[in-house]
DNA sequence: TTGGCGATCGAACGATCGTACGAACCCACA
DNA sequence: TGTGGGTTCGTACGATCGTTCGATCGCCAA
């Protein structure tokens, strides 16, 4: 019941291709005109599936952000180690960020753009799967002292975030060699405590830099 | 010769207060209507100081990125061992970062509203910029395997310019306190050789991703 | 065939945008 | 005191924006 395949097939379709006009000219840069000339669909006549602009660009963020909440937990299911969980949400996210590359543009640019409700229900989602990746350096910290969890949750998005400002398909190597590098670089930084940091110090370079954390 | 002192003192005022606006609103969103309330000067009049808004987001970022470059290369100056160098780089440009936040908000979100000549302008300062952490950490990586240049590059890059998103001042620490952050982790991370990564890669997937870093 | 409803459209409205233009202002210097 | 150029402003123009509204289309049930 309550099912409208036509309609539904055509509001995805429209979700799908204003992602990609609000990527390329910026959400208030794009206009409604701009996206009814790539759907195909007539200035009043998108105004059928949605009730504002602002509507549109929320529909396109829960759409996007519901489907990676689904697929990381989804992928976590069943796996208890903290590393392997953390290296699943890596590849994951990865994945799903350069197969969907539009989408997660609109969705790390244009961030601040909702309002009201749309804003909270989307900043909901944002904060759920905030706690998800929190939640793994937490347990892959374990008692040792170690970095601050939030900035290094906030560190880790960064990494992942930033790669649409220079990604370029063709060039740049795939999601999986992509996450590859990313783990590496921030596991190997996340898990080194502050002993192991002063170890290295000094064998390599006897700079004498203080534990960071102690204490 | 040539100085205008009143002159440019009213534009650099306009250029920060303009910044400004733009950090909160976005620069398509904010109008030139709300920089001439913000800056107390007329609509009309602001068009004295930049001949289009293009141009005065132009101004801004052409500032903001000439400071960054200046004192990234007064820091470095005399410094020769490469980890020094990239602990000097990291802390400078979050020091500056905390510091004009609204600026670099703008630098970061607008990069790709600038067209032309103003592009090629501001990517030209963005390109020697990046070619400075390059060349420090092609230096620290040495003869060893290790990760992709430009896309360590790009992700500690991602790890400081995603700041803007979350940082909450009086919440968050400092520049220096968040600079140890960054670099423990990036560092450790960078310097961390592949020998490590292929015993972890190796017990998990037998996907075919051999060692990450090709050749 | 016909009635009705989901779906689509053309046209227009008021608001706001970036920018241009010419007059008026202010103040150092003749 | 007058004058000229650097500086400031009020006003308006044309373009484009998001949104609305009533008419019309296509298709399935009666």
């Amino acid at each position: 019941m309550d099912e409208r395949p036509r309609y539904d097939a055509k509001l995805a379709r429209i979700l799908q291709v204003a992602a990609g006009v609000f990527a390329e000219k910026g959400y208030h840069r794009a206009s409604i005109r701009d996206i009814a000339a790539a759907t195909e669909v007539s200035l009043s006549g998108l105004y059928y599936y949605f009730e504002s602009k602002e509507a549109l660009l929320f529909l396109i963020q829960r759409h996007c952000f519901g489907t990676i909440l689904e697929r990381a937990q989804a992928e976590l299911d069943g796996v208890d180690d903290a590393e392997e969980r953390l290296r699943i949400v890596v590849r994951t996210h990865l994945r799903f960020f350069l197969n969907n590359m539009r989408e997660m543009k609109v969705l790390s640019h244009e961030a601040e753009v909702l309002t009201g409700r749309y804003q909270d229900e989307v900043s909901a989602l944002k904060r759920k799967y905030a706690a998800i990746v929190s939640d793994i350096l937490r347990d892959l910290r374990g008692e040792r002292d170690g970095p601050d969890l939030r900035i290094a949750t906030f560190t880790l998005f960064g990494m992942m975030n930033w790669i649409y400002t220079w990604y370029k398909p063709g060039k740049d190597p795939g999601a999986e060699a992509l996450a590859s590098e990313v783990l590496h670089i921030f596991l190997n930084g996340f898990r080194s405590g502050a002993a192991t940091e002063a170890d290295e110090a000094e064998a390599e370079h006897g700079d004498g830099a203080p534990s960071i954390w102690r204490g």
